[in-house]
DNA sequence: TATTTATCCCCCACTTTTCCCCACAGTATA
DNA sequence: TATACTGTGGGGAAAAGTGGGGGATAAATA
């Protein structure tokens, strides 16, 4: 399971450090893909097989399936870290994500997300007074 | 499975070349066809012809079925890669995707899509707004 | 039929990008 | 203090993408 906080620098090339105690989990082999707010997804191979197989349920005659597969799948690269335990991210993810070089990777639950840090700081410090308005409506009953 | 997003050139001849890592899927062998949103979709010859078969169990004697039909069967092409990894796009798609130079493609999956850089990026900016929209409606429960 | 024109491929050469390896610095641990 | 591990930076070889020239084939015209 993915927890935690780690700030780590992006270089010229786009490479970046995967946290060294969540480079068993991930295995050699992984993926990449753009994330709903503006951050990148890291995925183990059977979380991210998973969500394809959703995906390709829907059928690529409806509007909001192509959208969001385009969206996702379009994003998605396979990923092996160097022997530095380090990605490449690719340049369309960079600027996606506005990564410039101080960078937050954030662990929740089935993936890791990498953010900028500018943009994670500011995510985090817009919801933190919602969160008790959040908090309200997920659930109905004790969980 | 096609993912990531390449953005190649396509030259005065009207040759675009495929991204080398899949180039194996494809095969020597493959089609291309009218895409929805104004680009061109790139289907290795089962999918497509899956896709055939399954337009083909539709009756004539419906008014859709008979434009979609014609829509994506007209804009078909049988393609074979040359020796540097390129297809030779028919001026026809060209016209219709409104390909200049500069082209993205992407993978969605079971297809490729290519488009004109300027219509991928006014696609992909006019849905990230909704992006978080269409997520939430596409599937009722966790996936 | 002969000649011209256009189109399509293949090949070669250049440029750019990507990937792999090595090296260094900082931190923690023994 | 010595050792291992993690994060960071850069150099060089290999691969991928790009552009143009030329020859073969096919269509068009005289």
């Amino acid at each position: 399971m993915f927890i935690g906080e780690f700030h780590h620098n992006i270089d010229d090339k786009g490479r970046i450090a995967i946290p060294s105690k969540y480079r068993d989990i991930l295995g050699n082999s992984f993926v990449i893909t753009r994330g709903i707010e503006h951050c990148i997804y890291v995925y183990p191979n059977d979380t991210f097989n998973h969500i394809v197989t959703k995906l390709e349920s829907l059928p690529f005659t409806k509007k909001d399936a192509r959208a969001f597969t385009r969206f996702f799948m379009s994003g998605a690269t396979a990923i092996e870290l160097d022997k530095q335990g380090r990605v490449n991210i690719p340049s369309p993810l960079i600027t996606y994500a506005n990564l410039s070089k101080k960078c937050v990777i954030v662990g929740t639950g089935d993936r890791l997300e990498i953010w900028d840090e500018d943009a994670f700081n500011e995510f985090m410090s817009s919801c933190n007074d919602e969160m008790s308005d959040i908090a309200e409506n997920l659930f109905e009953e004790k969980i």
